[in-house]
DNA sequence: TTGAAAGCGTTACCAC
DNA sequence: GTGGTAACGCTTTCAA
């Protein structure tokens, strides 16, 4: 017979030390108000060691009414090491300012994802702009968030937005092709769900770039495998494409290849131009040129996230944050 | 003067709908043990509809005893694409069996990070073997948890393990590089921190293949730098060696590229294996011979969870998850 | 078929 | 200085 352990309770931790429920709690939340004397203060730390006693995080966002949770869904596609360490920046500067960053993998679409988490009674919530109407926003709102922010490429009403608009990258890397002397310029779109939110974005900002002059823009789709990409390279001379923005790094290597099998040289027949600096751009031959994107650091984020908290009725503040440069090297 | 608005309750919804808290919880729960009249029903959905009530998770875990979370720490590292597909399926999996799975950033090391996972009194984790010892182990299960879950080299005193033991990707590497006639075997050590917990059993492994033979192994700690990496190829001839197993794909194309640099020809003077299966190798020149990983499916993982929660009082299970199988390309 | 009430673990107010 | 007590939102007996 196995015996399941019962959690102990600050009502457990108060009958070993000798004291009422109440003085526990002074004694484990360093409360200034009340003032508890050495040695029972040693006899109630003596008695939580013992039992092993752990708080218990629900129960104390009952009786507070509102959790320290900041909640975040979990990335649909792997991320890079740059958002990466955005993310792990963020985690850290959160976890100083005492909140508990947790991550929500994702459910379903929209607002059934902002229900799901409104159950969390999150104290605030960072989410990839789409995928969050105003309505989710409101519903978490009237869960209790204090907080809303967005990530993305447009401001969701009643939320905080940090503008974070793909197209300048796409601007970014059209303005320099065009410096070159590119006139006729294709923009890789990925074909794997998820990206597109990146993607689209992009290609309008190459667009945009290109409005008014004597260049032409071709989007092309295109499946992350060999065979998609040789069949691209060899429809890429009957395009009449002299340069070609490959929507990031590894896509990037993905057409070069192809392109060096069909006989293309880069950049003189084609120009390539990648995204996101990635070391892979540095180690191909010709080495890459590439975009690379600025995000905010993590710790502004979180002071934003901790200000909007603490005046929860102040006006949603929408910052633009994502930069970006265009690095260039031999491949344009 | 913003109003901030009150979360609706049960009772919200009751007083609205004129019945009891009692029926709004029957009737929202479709609890089978009470039967409620359509009318009622109907009443209640409306009322609940209309206040955009959204039950409190937090009271609802109190009441219960337990909640429905599952736990994992968030990857310290950026995760590739195979480890991304598993995490997905396996959160997938586990919401259809009704968990809620939460990622929680990495707080401290150890038993405090397992002291901050305990306060959410979580009914599963799923932990990187490492950082989790036994008393961690002990923290979580007196805490609630029914089931703990390591994914990693050694299995821990109480919890479930998922023996996914990076030594056969090593042993992998090696065998077929000692098939292939070569002799002095370097062994690529990534210097980024977080990497020690792959690459030194991976090493493990290597020696281990050639333990008994004929062939040495040499250790080559290295950085994620293009200028560490010519340092390192410059080194190699002075060496000796005549192979050298890359950790995986990404270090391979790093080394390979300073390997062209400094004039040394790939497989003909130095063999290279990678592991991960990257897309990258096969665009790399020559092929890129690799070890494949092949995790568990995230289905049979969130079925191990289940049955572990549901028997908290069953042995540990132990499941040697992890197989590797060489594929062989032109590098080696 | 519905309602009243207890209790989950915690903290904050108010007496002692 | 310390202890009793109420309340947070929810579910679930038990009674009506």
């Amino acid at each position: 017979m196995v015996q399941i352990p019962n959690t102990p309770t600050s009502a457990d931790v108060a009958r070993l030390a000798g004291v009422s429920r109440a003085t526990v709690s002074y004694v484990l939340n360093d409360t200034d108000a009340v003032r508890i004397s050495e040695p029972t203060r040693r006899r109630v730390h003596a008695a939580a060691r013992e039992l092993g006693y752990v708080p218990h995080a629900a129960a104390r966002t009952l009786r507070a009414g509102h959790s320290r949770m900041v909640l975040m869904p979990a990335p649909a596609v792997p991320v890079g090491p740059l958002y990466h360490r955005f993310l792990g920046e963020l985690q850290a500067a959160l976890g100083r300012l005492d909140y508990t960053v947790v991550q929500h993998g994702a459910v379903g679409q929209g607002d059934e994802a902002a229900r799901a988490w409104a159950e969390l009674r999150p104290v605030a919530v960072l989410a990839p702009g789409s995928g969050l109407g105003p309505h989710g926003v409101a519903v978490l709102k009237r869960a209790g968030a204090r907080a809303v922010v967005t990530l993305g490429p447009a401001r969701v009403e009643g939320a905080h937005a940090l503008l974070m608009d793909h197209t300048v990258v796409g601007h970014r890397a059209a303005a320099h092709l065009y410096d070159r002397g590119r006139r006729c310029i294709g923009v890789l779109l990925p074909e794997e769900p998820g990206l597109e939110f990146f993607s689209h974005p992009r290609l309008t900002g190459v667009r945009r770039a290109l409005n008014g002059t004597d260049a032409t823009v071709t989007g092309l789709p295109l499946a992350y495998t060999e065979r998609a990409a040789s069949e691209l390279a060899a429809r890429l001379p009957e395009l009449g494409l002299d340069a070609v923005f490959a929507y990031n790094d590894e896509y990037a290597m993905l057409l070069m290849r192809a392109l060096e099998d069909a006989g293309l040289r880069v950049p003189e027949d084609i120009a390539v131009v990648g995204a996101d600096d990635l070391m892979l751009g540095r180690l191909l031959r010709p080495r890459l040129s590439t975009v690379r994107l600025e995000l905010p650091s993590g710790r502004a984020l979180a002071e934003l996230v901790d200000h909007a908290v603490r005046h929860p009725g102040a006006e949603p503040e929408v910052r633009t944050v994502l930069d970006a440069t265009l690095i260039h090297r031999a491949s344009s």
